[in-house]
Formats: structure tokens, C-alpha cells, sequence
DNA sequence: CTCCCGTCTTGACCACGATCAAGGCGGGGA
DNA sequence: TCCCCGCCTTGATCGTGGTCAAGACGGGAG
């Protein structure tokens, strides 16, 4: 409980060095150092959760934040005529409910396991306390959310000004950081397509369309399986003009 | 510069008691008590800025950020064929460049007053520094952004789900916060027609058959003075479902 | 007074994505 | 084995808002 000795940390939480490294990744964390990140995460804890499994409801009580360390979770609001609408769809390397990571309160919406998840929980009472010790700790983290706020605000407004399919395409070419060339690649998606259309912000229908339309710079598509034929056309399509292509 | 008493705060910076109740309810300000926020805006200072008055340029390098006491500013980026567009239209009790306050960097857009402005200007290294000293105001402060980014967030989210003429009807409501009756009101548009429709994420041709479509609820428009016979019909509109009303 | 210019409105058109509806396909259970 | 029920695809249609183009209106300068 007081202070353990930083060679502690990855038994104590159940962290891989790779993790760390993911961690480091996150918007929330980004511009804190790798050490900072260890004291101020030293309480937290890795659980593993199957598909379908319920985090949390909304309006429940909230003490923790959550960091996707791998799969997917759902965010979704039960709309009062009973169905529920999809949020939002965390990835892994991303964080939800960083609200309760400040202050106490209630989630605003539910939480469900999309995709076979390993989470890393942290408790408020800790991160706060932790961050009230370490003043410039704390600016640091603030100016890393201005960050994350910004690309959060320019993502969500990429909706209007890219089309269904450029936006497809840029998510495709995001799941396989490593390759750069023009050559071939395969990507497996994430999850079931009907998530991937949410969190790209489209219809399911939508997202088969766009799938079609990908088909004339060289896409294909076998259930979960994508075969991109040329990384760099794809690149290209995602990131030029609208009309451009076609 | 060292510690001036509390007394002095308003001649130092030149704000009235007014601007205070203001600054309180800046979202990014919220959750920092009024004595902490003295403390915090020590340094800061006010100053006033003519229509079309250029604030920043983009690129720039940032050593404040700003918040409107009164007036509007106009974020807008330049882009490389030489004529800008609007990125967002900052009201009254709103900030703007607060990534600038907590690292320095340089502005990533330019800005410009579009209606004559009282504006708050904050220098990141004193606001930083203060930050650095009162580290639960730090936290309180974390807070209070991630309160901002989902407000943030859920606005612009909103730009999906609800029609131009309810967002135009949510934005005219919310420019007389007093009036909640069914009474009728009269509202002078806060600046250009052109930029209500850059606040509201819309095109100006947009906006006017937005105003047109708001006549079925009893709103009509003369240059900048619209007047609505009422309010709570105007309300129910704004919040109903898109295609409830006519 | 007239001309000009910027703001605003109106009309016609079009592209995009949502919606409704109908099937295809595949996997699991009886 | 057959059937059923998700998931996904495909087609037809429609509403919304962006774009292009043409005026209306008003104010200021000459």
C-alpha cells in the first residue's frame, strides 16, 4: 500500500512491458513520462472480461476509469422506449469514463464488453490523490487533455467533411500501423461490422456501401477479412479529395 | 507581482464583480471556487479589441490564451489556396487557445474579433505556475475539463442527430437564458447572420431557410432582430423529435 | 441621385447517407 | 437433417444540407 518499489509495478498490477509502452500511448497520458505513469498508476489493475460482459450501467454509481489494454468495449445509452443506442466504441489503447477519474459521480452511460477485453481499472480515490501529490503532474495531464480534446473535437468533425468510404479507409490503414509501401496487406477487423460501422459513425448498410466502393482501389472483402491490394492507393483515396476517386 | 491581497484583484486585472460570476461559469473554469480562480487569473489581464481586430495569427508562437468577456471572436485557418474558413465562433463566457495555457506551443489557428470584444487574457507561464502551487486546484481543474470535453464532444455529436432549424432554435433560446414562459421574446442576434451559421456548423443559405422553416413555430426575423411569439413552442421544437413540427 | 458592394435570401440541383424492405449466408440447436 | 436466427448485403426511396447561380435589399461614397 505505501509507496512500492517501482520493480513491484508489473507484478502488482499485472502490466506486460508492452503494456507500458501502450500506456504511454494513451491521449489521456500523453506528455507524462514513463515513471510518472508507474506512481500514478500504482493502484490500479488489470482484469480480463469475456465478450458480453457488463462493466457497468449507466446511472450507476462511478469510483473508476477504465483504459482498454486489448479487444473492444461498447458505450451505450438505454433510450427510454427501451433499445439501446451505441455511444461510442473504445479500442484498445483508448480510455472511457475519464470523468470518474476526477470525480466521484455516476456513469452517464453503460458499459459492455464488445470483443474479448483485458482492461486496466483505476480508482479515482488513488489517481487523484496521487495527482494532488504531484502538482506538476497535474499540469502535465492538463495539457495533455487540452491535446486530446482537440483531436477528439477534429476527429468527430472529420464526419462531415469526409465521406463514408475515405473514413473506412483511414480506419483500415490505422488497424496496421506498421506498413508504409504500396504493397499488398490483410486485416482482420477488430470486431463484428456492425461495431465498426458505429464507431466510424455510420449505418451498418453504410459501412457495406463504403466496403463497395473501396472495392475500385483495390479492396476486398471475405466476412472479417480485408485484403488491401495496394497500401499506398488506399492511403491516398483515404486521405485526398472527396470525389476524387473513380 | 508577489501576491498582490485579494482586494486588489479587480484593479489589478481591470474586472468588474459581473466578469467574476462570468469567469465562474466558463466550462473550463467550472469546478474552481471564485477565491481560487482570484488567485489563478492573478496575472491575467483585460483588454479591449475593436471589430476585426486580428488576435493571432496561425502558427504563431503562444504564450496565453484567452477568454471572452464580451463580444465575439472567429477562429479561422488559412488554407493553402489562399482563402481562410471558419473553424469555430467563440462566444461570450467562453474560452479559446486553451491548449496555449498549460504548454506553450504555437497557436495552431489564427483569430480575429468578429464583434467588438472584452477579452480576458491569461499568460500560460503565470497560470501554469499556479497550477503547479495549488495542486488539488489542478485536480478540481482536470475536472472541470473532462466535464468540458464531453460537453464538447456531445455538441458537436449533436450536428448529426437534430436539424438545422433545431439547432438554430436551441442556439436563439439559448441567447436569453432569463425568458421561460410561453411568453414572446424579442432577440437581437448576437453578430453576422454568416457567423451564426459558422457557430452552428452550417452554411449561411442554410441558416436563412432554417429561419424560415422556425415561422411555422411563430419566429420571425427582421436583419438581426428576431422576435419569437413563443417561447415554449419554440422550446418544444428545439427539443422535440426532427420531424415533429409543421 | 446613382453606383457599388457586402449581406442576405431564394431557387434549382445534386450527393450523401439514413431508412425501409427483401433476401443470402452460415452456424447452432432440436 | 432441417430450421431458425443472427449478421451482412443489396436495392429502392427519401430527406437533409451543400453548392451554384441569380437577384433583393441597404448603406456609403462619389
Amino acid at each position: 500500500m505505501q509507496d512500492p518499489p517501482v520493480a513491484d509495478f508489473a507484478r502488482q498490477t499485472g502490466l506486460a512491458a508492452e503494456d507500458e509502452a501502450l500506456l504511454a500511448g494513451v491521449p489521456l497520458f500523453s506528455g507524462i513520462s514513463l515513471d510518472s505513469l508507474r506512481v500514478l498508476l500504482a493502484d490500479a489493475r488489470v482484469c480480463r472480461r469475456p465478450r458480453h460482459a457488463m462493466l457497468f450501467l449507466q446511472g450507476e454509481p462511478a469510483g473508476h476509469f477504465y483504459v482498454v489494454l486489448d479487444g473492444w468495449v461498447k458505450l451505450f445509452r438505454t433510450t427510454p422506449d427501451g433499445h439501446e443506442t451505441v455511444i461510442a466504441a473504445i479500442a484498445r489503447g483508448e480510455s472511457f469514463a475519464e470523468a470518474a477519474g476526477f470525480a466521484e459521480g455516476v456513469f452517464p452511460v453503460g458499459a459492455q464488453v464488445a470483443e474479448a477485453a483485458r482492461l486496466l481499472v483505476v480508482p479515482t480515490r488513488s489517481f487523484t490523490g496521487q495527482l494532488g501529490r504531484n502538482p506538476m503532474l497535474a499540469v502535465n495531464m492538463l495539457a495533455g487533455m487540452s491535446r486530446h480534446l482537440r483531436g477528439l473535437v477534429e476527429e468527430i468533425e472529420q464526419r462531415t467533411v469526409k465521406s463514408a468510404a475515405q473514413r473506412l479507409g483511414a480506419f483500415l490503414l490505422k488497424q496496421r500501423p506498421d506498413g508504409r509501401g504500396r504493397e499488398a496487406a490483410v486485416i482482420d477487423l477488430p470486431t463484428d461490422k456492425g461495431l465498426v460501422a458505429a464507431r466510424l459513425g455510420m449505418r451498418p448498410e453504410t459501412l457495406s456501401r463504403a466496403l463497395g466502393k473501396l472495392r475500385t482501389v483495390g479492396v476486398s472483402t471475405r466476412d472479417r477479412r480485408v485484403t488491401v491490394s495496394d497500401v499506398g492507393a488506399l492511403r491516398r483515396y483515404a486521405e485526398g479529395a472527396p470525389a476524387g476517386a473513380d
